[in-house]
DNA sequence: AAAAAAAGAATGAACGTTCATTTTTTATAT
DNA sequence: ATATAAAAAATGAACGTTCATTCTTTTTTT
Protein backbone atom coordinates (compact mmCIF):
# COMPACT_ATOMS: atom_id res chain seq x y z
CA UNK A 1 0.00 0.00 0.00
CA UNK A 2 2.35 2.60 1.45
CA UNK A 3 -0.24 5.47 0.99
CA UNK A 4 2.32 8.18 1.96
CA UNK A 5 3.85 7.43 -1.86
CA UNK A 6 0.84 7.98 -3.33
CA UNK A 7 0.08 11.62 -4.77
CA UNK A 8 -1.36 13.92 -2.31
CA UNK A 9 -2.12 16.33 -5.45
CA UNK A 10 -4.20 13.54 -7.09
CA UNK A 11 -5.87 13.33 -3.79
CA UNK A 12 -6.84 16.42 -2.97
CA UNK A 13 -8.13 17.10 -6.60
CA UNK A 14 -10.31 14.49 -5.75
CA UNK A 15 -11.96 16.23 -2.37
CA UNK A 16 -12.39 19.22 -4.23
CA UNK A 17 -14.10 17.81 -7.23
CA UNK A 18 -16.66 15.81 -4.46
CA UNK A 19 -16.79 19.21 -3.01
CA UNK A 20 -17.79 21.26 -5.95
CA UNK A 21 -20.04 18.16 -7.50
CA UNK A 22 -21.68 17.77 -4.56
CA UNK A 23 -22.57 21.18 -3.86
CA UNK A 24 -23.86 21.62 -7.24
CA UNK A 25 -26.15 18.63 -8.22
CA UNK A 26 -26.22 16.85 -4.44
CA UNK A 27 -23.81 13.67 -3.59
CA UNK A 28 -26.70 10.92 -5.21
CA UNK A 29 -26.74 13.12 -8.10
CA UNK A 30 -22.73 13.06 -8.47
CA UNK A 31 -21.41 9.98 -10.50
CA UNK A 32 -17.90 8.55 -10.01
CA UNK A 33 -17.34 9.10 -13.18
CA UNK A 34 -17.78 13.01 -12.95
CA UNK A 35 -15.34 13.15 -9.85
CA UNK A 36 -12.84 11.23 -11.89
CA UNK A 37 -13.11 13.77 -14.79
CA UNK A 38 -13.20 16.89 -12.97
CA UNK A 39 -10.23 15.59 -11.14
CA UNK A 40 -8.15 15.07 -14.15
CA UNK A 41 -8.34 11.05 -13.05
CA UNK A 42 -9.36 7.48 -14.06
CA UNK A 43 -12.47 6.43 -12.32
CA UNK A 44 -10.34 3.58 -11.08
CA UNK A 45 -7.96 5.59 -9.53
CA UNK A 46 -10.54 7.17 -7.02
CA UNK A 47 -10.77 3.19 -5.58
CA UNK A 48 -6.96 3.21 -4.75
CA UNK A 49 -7.75 6.80 -2.65
CA UNK A 50 -11.17 5.29 -1.15
CA UNK A 51 -12.53 2.63 -0.56
CA UNK A 52 -15.91 3.39 -2.61
CA UNK A 53 -17.89 6.11 -3.07
CA UNK A 54 -19.83 6.53 0.13
CA UNK A 55 -15.95 6.07 2.15
CA UNK A 56 -15.14 9.17 0.01
CA UNK A 57 -17.80 11.73 0.69
CA UNK A 58 -17.35 10.53 4.94
CA UNK A 59 -13.76 11.83 4.65
CA UNK A 60 -14.47 14.21 2.97
CA UNK A 61 -16.86 15.41 5.13
CA UNK A 62 -14.96 14.95 8.48
CA UNK A 63 -11.54 16.55 7.07
CA UNK A 64 -13.54 19.73 5.93
CA UNK A 65 -15.21 19.60 9.50
CA UNK A 66 -11.59 19.29 10.93
CA UNK A 67 -10.65 22.31 8.66
CA UNK A 68 -13.73 24.66 9.99
CA UNK A 69 -13.08 23.67 13.70
CA UNK A 70 -9.42 24.60 13.37
CA UNK A 71 -9.90 27.79 11.89
CA UNK A 72 -12.88 28.60 14.21
CA UNK A 73 -10.81 27.83 17.67
CA UNK A 74 -7.50 29.31 16.01
CA UNK A 75 -7.50 31.88 18.24
CA UNK A 76 -9.52 31.02 21.08
CA UNK A 77 -8.01 29.90 24.44
CA UNK A 78 -10.49 28.38 27.53
CA UNK A 79 -9.25 30.96 29.77
CA UNK A 80 -10.73 33.86 28.33
CA UNK A 81 -13.90 35.74 29.67
CA UNK A 82 -16.99 34.16 28.27
CA UNK A 83 -18.29 36.98 26.02
CA UNK A 84 -15.09 37.97 24.68
CA UNK A 85 -14.65 33.97 24.16
CA UNK A 86 -17.85 33.49 22.22
CA UNK A 87 -17.13 36.85 19.67
CA UNK A 88 -14.16 35.61 18.58
CA UNK A 89 -15.44 32.27 17.73
CA UNK A 90 -18.47 33.32 16.59
CA UNK A 91 -16.37 35.94 14.23
CA UNK A 92 -14.19 33.13 12.98
CA UNK A 93 -17.02 30.92 12.61
CA UNK A 94 -18.81 33.95 10.27
CA UNK A 95 -15.25 34.69 8.71
CA UNK A 96 -15.32 31.09 7.43
CA UNK A 97 -18.67 30.79 6.08
CA UNK A 98 -18.13 33.95 4.46
CA UNK A 99 -14.42 33.25 2.53
CA UNK A 100 -14.83 29.61 2.34
CA UNK A 101 -18.15 28.96 0.86
CA UNK A 102 -17.47 26.01 -0.92
CA UNK A 103 -16.39 23.91 1.92
CA UNK A 104 -19.45 25.74 3.68
CA UNK A 105 -21.96 24.58 1.76
CA UNK A 106 -20.39 21.38 1.40
CA UNK A 107 -20.52 20.99 5.31
CA UNK A 108 -24.51 22.33 5.41
CA UNK A 109 -25.31 19.79 2.71
CA UNK A 110 -24.07 17.05 4.34
CA UNK A 111 -25.62 18.47 7.79
CA UNK A 112 -28.79 18.76 6.26
CA UNK A 113 -29.37 15.66 4.42
CA UNK A 114 -28.86 11.93 4.69
CA UNK A 115 -25.83 11.55 2.88
CA UNK A 116 -22.61 10.98 4.94
CA UNK A 117 -22.89 7.99 7.94
CA UNK A 118 -23.97 8.31 11.44
CA UNK A 119 -20.28 7.53 12.84
CA UNK A 120 -18.91 10.39 10.71
CA UNK A 121 -21.38 12.85 11.56
CA UNK A 122 -20.95 11.86 15.27
CA UNK A 123 -16.97 12.57 14.27
CA UNK A 124 -17.49 15.86 12.97
CA UNK A 125 -19.98 16.99 16.17
CA UNK A 126 -17.16 16.13 18.47
CA UNK A 127 -15.06 18.80 17.07
CA UNK A 128 -17.16 21.78 18.36
CA UNK A 129 -16.66 20.66 22.34
CA UNK A 130 -14.82 23.89 22.81
CA UNK A 131 -17.84 26.06 21.94
CA UNK A 132 -20.19 23.69 24.31
CA UNK A 133 -17.21 24.06 26.94
CA UNK A 134 -17.80 27.75 26.86
CA UNK A 135 -21.42 27.58 26.91
CA UNK A 136 -21.45 25.72 29.89
CA UNK A 137 -19.19 28.30 31.52
CA UNK A 138 -21.03 31.26 30.26
CA UNK A 139 -24.26 29.37 31.74
CA UNK A 140 -22.63 28.52 35.27
CA UNK A 141 -21.50 32.03 35.31
CA UNK A 142 -24.92 33.50 34.47
CA UNK A 143 -23.55 35.00 31.47
CA UNK A 144 -25.32 32.73 28.88
CA UNK A 145 -29.01 31.95 29.32
CA UNK A 146 -29.23 28.03 31.02
CA UNK A 147 -31.05 26.65 27.88
CA UNK A 148 -30.33 23.71 25.65
CA UNK A 149 -27.36 23.73 23.59
CA UNK A 150 -29.24 22.98 20.62
CA UNK A 151 -31.42 26.40 20.84
CA UNK A 152 -27.78 28.20 21.65
CA UNK A 153 -26.85 26.47 18.06
CA UNK A 154 -30.01 27.08 16.57
CA UNK A 155 -29.84 30.98 17.15
CA UNK A 156 -26.00 31.51 17.33
CA UNK A 157 -24.28 29.70 14.56
CA UNK A 158 -26.97 27.76 12.48
CA UNK A 159 -28.25 31.43 10.87
CA UNK A 160 -24.58 32.14 9.50
CA UNK A 161 -25.70 28.74 7.45
CA UNK A 162 -28.64 30.02 6.27
CA UNK A 163 -27.27 33.24 5.28
CA UNK A 164 -24.50 31.49 3.37
CA UNK A 165 -26.70 29.25 1.68
CA UNK A 166 -28.51 32.69 0.48
CA UNK A 167 -25.42 34.04 -0.74
CA UNK A 168 -24.18 30.96 -2.30
CA UNK A 169 -27.66 31.20 -4.12
CA UNK A 170 -27.14 34.70 -5.41
CA UNK A 171 -29.87 35.94 -3.81
CA UNK A 172 -27.98 37.70 -0.90
CA UNK A 173 -24.57 39.55 -0.20
CA UNK A 174 -23.10 39.52 2.95
CA UNK A 175 -21.38 42.29 4.00
CA UNK A 176 -19.21 43.81 6.69
CA UNK A 177 -22.30 45.65 8.32
CA UNK A 178 -24.22 42.48 8.29
CA UNK A 179 -21.92 40.28 9.79
CA UNK A 180 -22.05 43.60 13.12
CA UNK A 181 -25.40 43.16 12.68
CA UNK A 182 -25.84 39.37 12.92
CA UNK A 183 -23.37 38.93 15.63
CA UNK A 184 -26.08 41.36 18.04
CA UNK A 185 -28.75 39.31 16.76
CA UNK A 186 -27.07 36.41 17.80
CA UNK A 187 -25.94 37.46 21.17
CA UNK A 188 -29.09 39.08 21.75
CA UNK A 189 -30.41 35.93 21.13
CA UNK A 190 -28.61 34.06 24.01
CA UNK A 191 -26.69 36.31 26.83
CA UNK A 192 -28.46 36.53 30.01
CA UNK A 193 -30.87 39.73 30.70
CA UNK A 194 -31.75 39.97 34.77
CA UNK B 1 -56.28 13.34 -19.26
CA UNK B 2 -59.31 14.38 -17.51
CA UNK B 3 -56.84 14.35 -14.31
CA UNK B 4 -60.05 14.76 -12.02
CA UNK B 5 -61.41 11.21 -12.50
CA UNK B 6 -58.25 9.28 -11.58
CA UNK B 7 -58.25 8.49 -7.99
CA UNK B 8 -57.07 11.27 -5.63
CA UNK B 9 -56.12 8.52 -3.30
CA UNK B 10 -54.00 7.01 -4.94
CA UNK B 11 -51.96 10.54 -6.28
CA UNK B 12 -51.86 11.45 -2.03
CA UNK B 13 -50.15 7.91 -1.75
CA UNK B 14 -47.88 8.34 -4.07
CA UNK B 15 -46.96 12.17 -2.42
CA UNK B 16 -46.43 10.47 1.03
CA UNK B 17 -44.23 8.09 -0.14
CA UNK B 18 -42.17 10.25 -1.99
CA UNK B 19 -42.21 12.47 1.19
CA UNK B 20 -41.31 9.72 3.09
CA UNK B 21 -38.10 8.19 1.23
CA UNK B 22 -36.73 11.25 0.32
CA UNK B 23 -36.58 12.12 3.99
CA UNK B 24 -34.96 8.85 4.74
CA UNK B 25 -32.53 8.70 1.74
CA UNK B 26 -32.72 11.85 -0.03
CA UNK B 27 -34.23 12.82 -3.12
CA UNK B 28 -31.25 11.26 -6.00
CA UNK B 29 -31.19 7.70 -3.50
CA UNK B 30 -35.17 7.66 -3.71
CA UNK B 31 -36.02 5.26 -6.96
CA UNK B 32 -39.51 5.51 -8.95
CA UNK B 33 -39.98 1.58 -8.05
CA UNK B 34 -39.45 2.28 -4.10
CA UNK B 35 -41.99 5.39 -4.26
CA UNK B 36 -44.64 3.19 -6.34
CA UNK B 37 -44.05 0.07 -4.06
CA UNK B 38 -44.69 2.57 -0.93
CA UNK B 39 -47.62 4.34 -2.53
CA UNK B 40 -49.12 0.21 -3.48
CA UNK B 41 -48.61 1.20 -7.44
CA UNK B 42 -47.02 0.69 -10.15
CA UNK B 43 -44.21 2.55 -11.45
CA UNK B 44 -45.92 3.15 -14.82
CA UNK B 45 -48.70 4.58 -13.09
CA UNK B 46 -46.74 7.51 -11.55
CA UNK B 47 -46.55 8.62 -15.02
CA UNK B 48 -50.66 9.04 -14.83
CA UNK B 49 -49.79 11.17 -12.47
CA UNK B 50 -46.81 13.22 -13.04
CA UNK B 51 -44.54 14.01 -16.13
CA UNK B 52 -42.00 12.25 -14.55
CA UNK B 53 -39.63 12.11 -11.61
CA UNK B 54 -38.19 15.99 -11.08
CA UNK B 55 -42.37 16.99 -11.71
CA UNK B 56 -43.34 14.65 -8.98
CA UNK B 57 -40.30 15.93 -6.79
CA UNK B 58 -41.45 20.13 -7.68
CA UNK B 59 -45.16 19.39 -7.11
CA UNK B 60 -44.61 17.70 -3.71
CA UNK B 61 -42.53 20.64 -2.70
CA UNK B 62 -44.97 23.35 -3.61
CA UNK B 63 -47.77 21.85 -1.87
CA UNK B 64 -46.47 20.93 0.85
CA UNK B 65 -45.63 24.50 1.14
CA UNK B 66 -48.64 25.95 0.45
CA UNK B 67 -49.90 23.71 2.97
CA UNK B 68 -47.46 24.80 5.70
CA UNK B 69 -48.02 28.39 4.82
CA UNK B 70 -51.67 27.92 4.76
CA UNK B 71 -51.32 27.01 7.97
CA UNK B 72 -48.72 29.72 9.50
CA UNK B 73 -51.03 32.54 8.64
CA UNK B 74 -54.31 31.02 9.50
CA UNK B 75 -55.27 33.22 12.10
CA UNK B 76 -53.14 35.97 10.98
CA UNK B 77 -54.72 39.41 10.12
CA UNK B 78 -52.58 42.00 8.48
CA UNK B 79 -54.41 44.69 10.71
CA UNK B 80 -53.13 42.96 14.05
CA UNK B 81 -50.21 44.91 15.63
CA UNK B 82 -46.58 43.78 15.21
CA UNK B 83 -45.45 42.43 17.72
CA UNK B 84 -48.90 40.12 18.08
CA UNK B 85 -48.79 39.07 14.31
CA UNK B 86 -45.17 38.23 14.91
CA UNK B 87 -45.78 35.97 17.79
CA UNK B 88 -48.87 34.77 16.18
CA UNK B 89 -47.39 33.70 13.25
CA UNK B 90 -44.02 32.54 14.82
CA UNK B 91 -46.04 29.97 17.21
CA UNK B 92 -48.18 28.65 14.07
CA UNK B 93 -44.72 27.81 12.25
CA UNK B 94 -43.23 26.44 15.22
CA UNK B 95 -46.58 24.13 16.00
CA UNK B 96 -46.08 23.31 12.04
CA UNK B 97 -42.79 22.12 12.52
CA UNK B 98 -43.53 20.15 16.29
CA UNK B 99 -46.50 18.33 15.28
CA UNK B 100 -45.82 18.08 11.19
CA UNK B 101 -42.35 16.35 11.20
CA UNK B 102 -42.71 14.79 7.99
CA UNK B 103 -43.78 17.61 6.16
CA UNK B 104 -41.46 19.88 7.59
CA UNK B 105 -38.03 17.62 6.84
CA UNK B 106 -39.06 17.58 3.68
CA UNK B 107 -39.22 21.12 3.09
CA UNK B 108 -35.94 21.75 4.94
CA UNK B 109 -34.63 18.64 2.77
CA UNK B 110 -35.58 20.64 -0.62
CA UNK B 111 -34.65 24.05 0.86
CA UNK B 112 -31.03 22.83 1.18
CA UNK B 113 -29.76 21.10 -1.36
CA UNK B 114 -30.36 21.21 -4.86
CA UNK B 115 -33.23 18.74 -5.26
CA UNK B 116 -35.99 21.17 -7.18
CA UNK B 117 -36.38 23.43 -9.90
CA UNK B 118 -35.35 26.90 -9.17
CA UNK B 119 -38.71 28.13 -10.27
CA UNK B 120 -40.87 25.63 -8.22
CA UNK B 121 -37.91 27.11 -5.39
CA UNK B 122 -39.62 30.78 -6.10
CA UNK B 123 -43.07 29.69 -6.11
CA UNK B 124 -42.43 28.10 -2.78
CA UNK B 125 -40.81 31.44 -1.46
CA UNK B 126 -43.61 33.36 -2.89
CA UNK B 127 -46.21 31.95 -0.51
CA UNK B 128 -43.90 33.64 2.26
CA UNK B 129 -45.34 37.43 1.43
CA UNK B 130 -47.64 37.93 4.51
CA UNK B 131 -44.54 37.18 6.21
CA UNK B 132 -42.39 39.41 5.07
CA UNK B 133 -44.92 42.28 4.60
CA UNK B 134 -45.64 42.26 8.54
CA UNK B 135 -41.46 42.89 8.66
CA UNK B 136 -41.77 45.24 6.81
CA UNK B 137 -44.83 47.27 8.47
CA UNK B 138 -42.15 46.66 11.82
CA UNK B 139 -39.61 48.31 10.18
CA UNK B 140 -41.55 51.27 9.67
CA UNK B 141 -43.05 51.18 13.08
CA UNK B 142 -39.40 51.37 14.55
CA UNK B 143 -40.70 47.92 16.57
CA UNK B 144 -38.10 46.38 14.18
CA UNK B 145 -34.56 46.26 13.66
CA UNK B 146 -33.89 47.16 9.94
CA UNK B 147 -32.07 44.79 8.72
CA UNK B 148 -32.12 42.44 5.55
CA UNK B 149 -35.19 40.17 5.44
CA UNK B 150 -32.76 37.52 5.28
CA UNK B 151 -31.44 38.05 8.27
CA UNK B 152 -34.61 38.37 10.33
CA UNK B 153 -35.36 35.00 8.40
CA UNK B 154 -32.30 33.56 9.65
CA UNK B 155 -32.93 34.67 13.43
CA UNK B 156 -36.55 33.87 14.00
CA UNK B 157 -37.94 31.20 11.22
CA UNK B 158 -34.89 29.29 10.53
CA UNK B 159 -33.58 27.92 13.83
CA UNK B 160 -36.99 26.17 14.24
CA UNK B 161 -35.76 24.01 10.71
CA UNK B 162 -32.63 23.40 12.63
CA UNK B 163 -34.44 22.33 15.73
CA UNK B 164 -36.99 20.09 14.10
CA UNK B 165 -34.47 18.34 12.04
CA UNK B 166 -32.66 17.71 15.42
CA UNK B 167 -35.63 16.28 16.79
CA UNK B 168 -36.44 14.35 13.86
CA UNK B 169 -32.66 12.50 14.24
CA UNK B 170 -33.34 11.78 17.81
CA UNK B 171 -31.16 13.48 19.40
CA UNK B 172 -33.54 16.61 20.63
CA UNK B 173 -36.63 16.92 21.66
CA UNK B 174 -38.67 19.94 21.90
CA UNK B 175 -40.75 20.34 24.60
CA UNK B 176 -43.38 22.91 25.45
CA UNK B 177 -40.76 25.37 27.73
CA UNK B 178 -38.40 25.25 24.47
CA UNK B 179 -40.76 26.71 22.54
CA UNK B 180 -41.68 29.99 24.77
CA UNK B 181 -37.46 29.97 25.16
CA UNK B 182 -36.91 29.81 21.53
CA UNK B 183 -39.28 33.01 20.75
CA UNK B 184 -38.15 34.63 23.51
CA UNK B 185 -34.51 34.47 21.84
CA UNK B 186 -36.44 34.62 18.05
CA UNK B 187 -37.80 38.08 19.05
CA UNK B 188 -34.59 39.41 21.06
CA UNK B 189 -32.80 38.72 18.19
CA UNK B 190 -34.76 41.20 15.65
CA UNK B 191 -36.98 43.63 18.28
CA UNK B 192 -35.67 47.19 18.17
CA UNK B 193 -33.71 48.79 21.11
CA UNK B 194 -33.69 52.25 21.95
C1' DA C 1 -69.00 -2.20 -25.62
C1' DA C 2 -66.00 1.71 -25.37
C1' DA C 3 -62.84 4.49 -22.74
C1' DA C 4 -59.88 5.27 -19.02
C1' DA C 5 -56.74 3.68 -15.64
C1' DA C 6 -53.44 0.58 -14.07
C1' DA C 7 -50.30 -3.00 -14.45
C1' DG C 8 -46.00 -5.78 -15.35
C1' DA C 9 -42.55 -6.54 -18.46
C1' DA C 10 -39.25 -4.53 -21.44
C1' DT C 11 -35.73 -0.99 -22.87
C1' DG C 12 -31.70 1.63 -23.23
C1' DA C 13 -28.84 4.41 -20.59
C1' DA C 14 -26.07 5.24 -16.61
C1' DC C 15 -24.27 3.77 -12.50
C1' DG C 16 -20.48 1.91 -9.04
C1' DT C 17 -17.03 -1.14 -9.13
C1' DT C 18 -13.53 -4.43 -10.90
C1' DC C 19 -10.22 -6.25 -14.17
C1' DA C 20 -6.42 -6.73 -17.26
C1' DT C 21 -3.04 -3.91 -18.95
C1' DT C 22 0.06 0.04 -19.38
C1' DT C 23 2.71 3.75 -17.47
C1' DT C 24 5.41 5.68 -13.96
C1' DT C 25 8.27 5.44 -10.05
C1' DT C 26 11.69 3.28 -7.18
C1' DA C 27 15.56 0.53 -6.15
C1' DT C 28 19.58 -1.83 -7.64
C1' DA C 29 23.65 -2.92 -10.24
C1' DT C 30 26.94 -1.47 -13.19
C1' DA D 1 25.35 8.77 -14.24
C1' DT D 2 22.90 4.90 -16.75
C1' DA D 3 20.52 0.83 -17.56
C1' DT D 4 17.42 -2.42 -15.80
C1' DA D 5 14.24 -4.94 -13.18
C1' DA D 6 10.77 -4.96 -9.72
C1' DA D 7 6.96 -2.52 -7.55
C1' DA D 8 3.48 0.82 -7.37
C1' DA D 9 0.21 3.75 -9.42
C1' DA D 10 -2.85 4.75 -12.90
C1' DT D 11 -5.67 3.65 -16.67
C1' DG D 12 -9.65 2.56 -20.05
C1' DA D 13 -12.62 -0.94 -20.97
C1' DA D 14 -15.82 -4.17 -19.24
C1' DC D 15 -19.15 -6.16 -15.80
C1' DG D 16 -23.40 -6.76 -13.60
C1' DT D 17 -26.88 -4.03 -11.66
C1' DT D 18 -30.16 -0.50 -11.18
C1' DC D 19 -32.40 3.29 -12.83
C1' DA D 20 -36.20 6.25 -15.20
C1' DT D 21 -39.21 5.71 -18.62
C1' DT D 22 -42.07 3.42 -22.24
C1' DC D 23 -44.80 -0.23 -24.34
C1' DT D 24 -48.23 -3.65 -24.57
C1' DT D 25 -51.65 -5.91 -22.23
C1' DT D 26 -55.10 -6.39 -18.64
C1' DT D 27 -58.40 -4.57 -15.44
C1' DT D 28 -61.70 -1.30 -14.04
C1' DT D 29 -64.97 2.23 -14.82
C1' DT D 30 -68.39 4.46 -17.60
Amino acid sequence: MAKLQKSIEKRDALVQATIDLVNNHGFHATPISKIAKLASVSPATIYLYFDNKQDLVNKVYVEVKATFTDYAFKTYSPTMPVAEGFELIWKRIADFKLNQCRESLFLAQCDNAPIIDETSRQEGISHLKPLLDLWQRGKTEGVINPVSDFLLYAYTINPLSFLMIMQQRGVFKIEKSHIEEAFQAAWNSIKKVN
